[in-house]
DNA sequence: CGAGGCCTTGACCCAGCTCAAATAAGGTGG
DNA sequence: CCACCTTATTTGAGCTGGGTCAAGGCCTCG
């Protein structure tokens, strides 16, 4: 185990590097670090459930956590997958008193956790930080009209396409070799299908689109055959990444 | 026509109707309203469509407005359908350029449109509004997040259900009328199924509840019946209301 | 080496889509 | 007020993508 100073200035150079936290002077920026906990969590646990009481803000560091929700018959839906540079919990912000969703750790993390209150009273004082909130939430909004979208409008492989170009910068050429993070089963969900259907899906963009897999390691060799195959029942194209 | 003073305190007093606005003063509220102008808008017409610059945020005061995005292939995607109370553009607010979605109008409306840039400046000179901003920013990425789970998890009836309860207050009891607010195919596309799968839908549902419907007129005797048929696939339930 | 998890495959089913045709509901001009 | 045309809504018939259930295959870990 690292010392506590150590640790909190590990914390401190990750919160730095978040786009969220840029109008925050390196006193304010301190102040966070001061109160924020870095916790090492293995896959599995259950950060909290629906409706736990809202009291901290996360940032992922490592690894990868799902959000979702569970319906009274038990079903449940995944509402986000995140990795690194992920935040959630920002329901706190806005002064709901209970989390709309559960989180589960789905592959070891490294896991930040800032008192929310620390947050809201930063947002009063700077307004350029206030801002920046918005900008997020609005981000994520938009993210999430495009999953409306798709779920509409693509078909399962095209959205297995979709997924794995999110990993893809734009700077194309070249081979493309990614590390499907997880857990097959979760990302099915994620994208709102069923793992049986995931298989099938993806054995057929795999012979639509000439992509390699083995195991959770995905090649792709032709971007572009990629791009058009998967883009093409979409309202936005390729580099379509969050600005 | 109305002179233009009766038109400005009419705005005004819209304004002040409004939840987000709140937090503003009287003074800074009329600088708004000073600003802001009032339409009267025809079915069919066209707000503004997607990538359009982003200049303005709007506020529906009657009638009907759609959301939407269109596809490459031509298929369109309707994100959400607003009436009276109603905002959207507030994409604006940070920092886009482009709307990321079109606009129109799909039932004779009133609309105040709203300078955005006047709104940013707010944001950054009154922190509790900033505050409001982010709450409603918040509230809308959670109906996305409702919406995404109702698509995964409900059938088209219980789907229509859901659309049905959300213009029912709690305050149950007694027969409910409602009005059916628009073209139909509207209404189906935002609930994401096609023309004839509403129909059929609404058919089954009619039975299986026992709502009445007369051209856009439903009648909803057993408020409870219609609660019990539709929430059991959700994750929550009836009166699940934005707070 | 055996047990328990994943992942894949096969077989079958069904909700919702598509295409096509029949009705209903408005709206217009005479 | 009526005939006529246009646009919505319903109905029918058949298709299909993806879900469900069940049976292997494969890999990991004890």
């Amino acid at each position: 185990m690292l010392p506590v100073s150590a640790q909190k200035s590990m914390v401190l150079s990750h919160l730095r590097r978040q786009a969220l936290f840029k109008p925050l002077s390196d006193d304010a920026l301190a102040g966070l670090a001061e109160y924020a906990a870095l916790k090492r969590e293995k896959k599995g646990t259950v950060l909290f459930s629906a409706e736990a009481p809202n009291e901290k803000i996360y940032l992922v560091l490592s690894g990868w956590v799902k959000l979702f929700r569970e319906t009274l018959a038990g079903d449940e839906a995944v509402t986000d997958v995140l990795s690194s540079g992920g935040f959630f919990g920002e329901f706190g912000l806005s002064g709901h008193d209970e989390m709309p969703y559960g989180a589960e750790v789905v592959e070891d993390a490294e896991i930040v956790s800032i008192p929310r209150f620390l947050l809201a009273e930063e947002i009063m004082r700077n307004s350029l930080f206030g801002m920046a909130v918005v900008q997020n939430m609005t981000r994520q909004r938009l993210q999430r009209d495009m999953e409306i979208e798709h779920r509409t409008v693509q078909s399962a492989p095209q959205r297995i396409g979709c997924f794995l170009l999110k990993f893809c910068r734009g700077d194309n050429a070249g081979p493309v070799v990614l590390h499907l993070p997880y857990d097959k089963t979760v990302v099915a969900h994620r994208l709102g299908m069923q793992p049986e259907t995931f298989s099938r899906a993806l054995a057929k963009l795999r012979e639509e689109t000439g992509i390699r897999v083995r195991g959770a390691t995905v090649e792709i060799d032709n971007l572009q055959k990629l791009v058009d195959y998967t883009c093409s029942a979409c309202s936005a194209s390729f580099p379509c990444a969050d600005k």
